[in-house]
DNA sequence: TATACTGTTATATTATTATATAACAGTATA
DNA sequence: TATACTGTTATATAATAATATAACAGTATA
């Protein structure tokens, strides 16, 4: 679930650890209340700096996702409610396309278009 | 279809620039051989300098999205085809999760996910 | 030919992002 | 208490992104 950074991708490296754990947590994959890996091994989960790792998590702190207590560790605050209703709408998006042999990208600019003007 | 850059998106403009003008390609909204506005134009619709235009045209120039010519022009050179099926598909997505009053990046963030985990 | 459009190239400056590195401070436990 | 974990703060450096601005060069047309 938490992976590597893409250095290649353009997109800032603290935005894209900002998002992937967002969405996690929106997933339910990260649950209320439990703790993320220490500052040090989500370093090396995500193949960064320790000051972009912290520049992402003070992002999510500011955003109400977590919170922090000294010497012990970051902790998920609250799972922004998403409807299992609409993953299920995702789910089955995406696997129609991945079927469809559309890439990743593609959907991706296909999307925000759509979404974006109609 | 082509709009200002969202400067506080953290995404670098001209990569919005990039995406913008990929989608409208993919989607047939600029045309193969059609000619796109120039440069000085493109710096007032996307609001952002005539550097960053640059920057933009030259990566989609160099991934063979267009083409220019000296003191005439850019044009768009292939376009790219998608299926209208995929499009269909994405579009009767984008119309279910807006009914279900979800926001963009929520969605996306979804999206992102199920597509790299699934 | 003169003008007004095109794209192209260049320089200097600022802000943002990311890195390396160090030190400080709170917590838990052997 | 000593140790080894946590988070926190700080400084310096480099790379990238974006800006302002200017000048040069090709094309079309009155």
């Amino acid at each position: 679930m938490l992976r590597k950074v893409d250095k290649h991708s353009g997109i800032p490296a603290y935005l894209q650890i900002v998002n992937m754990i967002k969405s996690e947590i929106l997933l339910g994959n990260l649950q209320k209340g439990s703790q993320l890996p220490s500052i040090r091994d989500l370093q090396v989960i995500f193949d960064v700096n320790i000051n972009t790792v912290i520049k992402a998590l003070e992002k999510l702190k500011t955003e109400g996702y977590i919170e922090s207590e000294q010497g012990i560790g970051y902790f998920i605050k609250k799972d922004i409610d998403v409807e299992e209703s609409v993953i299920k709408i995702i789910r089955e998006c995406v696997t129609k396309l991945k079927n469809s042999r559309i890439d990743y990208h593609t959907s991706m600019l296909i999307f925000e278009e759509v979404w974006k003007n109609e």
